[in-house]
RNA sequence: GGAGGGGUACCAAAGCGGUCAAAUGGGGCGGGCUGUAAACCCGUUGACUUCGGUCUUCGAAGGUUCGAAUCCUUCCCCCUCCA
């Protein structure tokens, strides 16, 4: 097998294919290019894409070039895979600023030294936007049968839950057939990765190129990671786990994988760092935990550079292990006129997202913490000579947010 | 167009004149146990509060009533069956 499938495989990548002998071959015969569809309703991708970027930078490496199609187009319809509801649509405006946005992350995931191997960016919406309606149905529309339309999961599903699916959206996977074909034509791209989920639209996007141009392609699917726990991954403390640092510290992301149930550390190790599978092979009886701090280290050195890793392991040593003050925790300065207010008062200015109750609440049910003492007074405040010795308060809400004060 | 069913908090789903800020389950949050895991146990889950209460919520707007999620009217939306 071709070397690229199989480590595609054996990091557990692999869920479906159109043709894995035929791909084989011509992933060892030529360097080929593969594209890869991102949604572009975010302001930024989040780990829910992070294994799809990863199969681009394991394209990469074994030689061949990534497309990335940030769906400028198909975001403008909203795909009703996996969707119970009709997307929101959002404006031209935010859709281009997602995209500069998202675009971000991957500079920092493919490589850009090579000129061959450079990521190429392309936005669908220079081709679906040119698109006359009239031709569009004569060409294309005639490949596809509206029995077979019926067929697939993202149209099935909504139809037997009696959802309402609305013809724009039902149009969906024909336009991203169409992509797949009009990258095949002006870029020679001849395999598109995605998700599970999205197999029906991308073998649309097979048939559709070999009945229109007689070419070759080939789909390949990687499985829908669920946590052995069984629901969907990529959550915090905080909401979701967005790879832009602007919307996730690196410390967050950190913690996020250093988290990782047990039973899901070796499978993440394989997916989602860079380490090889024989390294990860000769770790497998270590302890645990240790486990874990190699995998938040490595998944977030990937994201946020070796720096970054570092210093969260130890910011999270620091306040787990020593259970000391945390002096490199994120930071927040606060004006007298904030200190000189309750704890309530307090809190509900340095996290936003809680309300008074809820602070209220916390407090009497031990979960507010000043340098690891409980408060149980709703009242209290602040005594300034806290800040004397070393300068800043470390303000504990629950277990695991943190926060260093300062005056 | 005709006949029926329905819209309740983050989700699912009870309630059908007062004791309803609204049962129950899931999820979330906090605590306990532990390993920053899982499982389990306990608590909590509209907002504000001087902790006495106050304000806003059951698709929307009106009305009946001392009092409405509950009754009436109109409107909007969803579903099923018929045409």
């Amino acid at each position: 097998m071709n070397n690229f499938l199989k480590e595609f495989k054996d990091r557990g990548y692999y869920y479906q294919c159109t043709n894995d002998l035929e791909l084989s071959h011509l992933l060892n015969k030529e360097s080929i290019n593969a594209y890869i569809g991102f949604d572009s309703t975010a302001p930024s991708l989040h780990v829910g894409s992070l294994l799809q970027i990863m199969c681009l930078r394991l394209l990469q490496k074994h030689g061949h070039r990534p497309i990335v199609l940030l769906g400028g187009g198909t975001t403008r319809i909203g795909d009703p895979s996996g969707k119970e509801e009709t997307r929101k649509i959002l404006t031209e405006k935010q859709i281009e600023k997602n995209i500069n946005n998202i675009k971000k992350v991957f500079t920092i995931f493919l490589k850009t030294n090579n000129p061959k191997l450079k990521p190429i960016f392309v936005n669908n919406y220079k081709w679906l936007s040119k698109l006359n309606y009239i031709n569009f149905l004569r060409n294309i529309g005639r490949h596809f049968t509206v029995n077979k339309m019926l067929t697939f999961d993202s149209v099935k599903l909504r139809l037997e839950r009696e959802q309402s699916l609305s013809y724009m959206e039902f149009n969906y996977m024909i336009l991203q057939a169409y992509d797949f074909y009009e990258l095949n034509k002006s870029y020679k791209c001849n395999l598109q990765i995605g998700g599970s989920d999205q197999w029906g639209n991308i073998v649309n996007g097979v048939e559709l190129i070999k009945r229109e141009s007689g070419n070759a392609a080939y789909g390949l699917t990687t499985p829908l990671i669920t946590l052995t726990s069984g629901v969907k991954m990529g959550k915090t403390e905080r909401g979701a786990v967005w790879l832009n640092k602007e919307m996730l510290s690196p410390y967050d992301y950190w913690q996020f994988w250093r988290n990782t149930d047990d039973r899901d550390v070796l499978k993440f190790l394989k997916m989602f760092t860079d380490l090889s599978l024989n390294e990860i092979e000769n770790s497998k009886h270590k302890n645990i935990n240790d486990l874990k701090i190699l995998l938040a280290n490595n998944t977030t050195k990937l994201l946020h550079g070796e720096k970054e890793a570092k210093k969260s392991e130890i910011v999270a040593k620091n306040i787990f292990k020593e259970n000391s003050s945390g002096e490199n925790l994120p930071g927040i300065k606060l004006g007298n006129d904030i200190l000189s207010k309750n704890i309530v008062e307090l809190i509900s200015f340095v996290n936003k997202d809680i309300s008074k109750s809820e602070i209220r609440r916390l407090i009497k049910s031990n979960g507010i913490k000043l340098d690891n003492k409980n408060i149980k007074d709703e009242k209290y405040i602040i005594d300034p000579n806290l800040f004397s010795d070393k300068g800043f308060i470390k303000l504990s809400i629950g277990k695991k947010k943190h926060f260093k004060i300062t005056n």
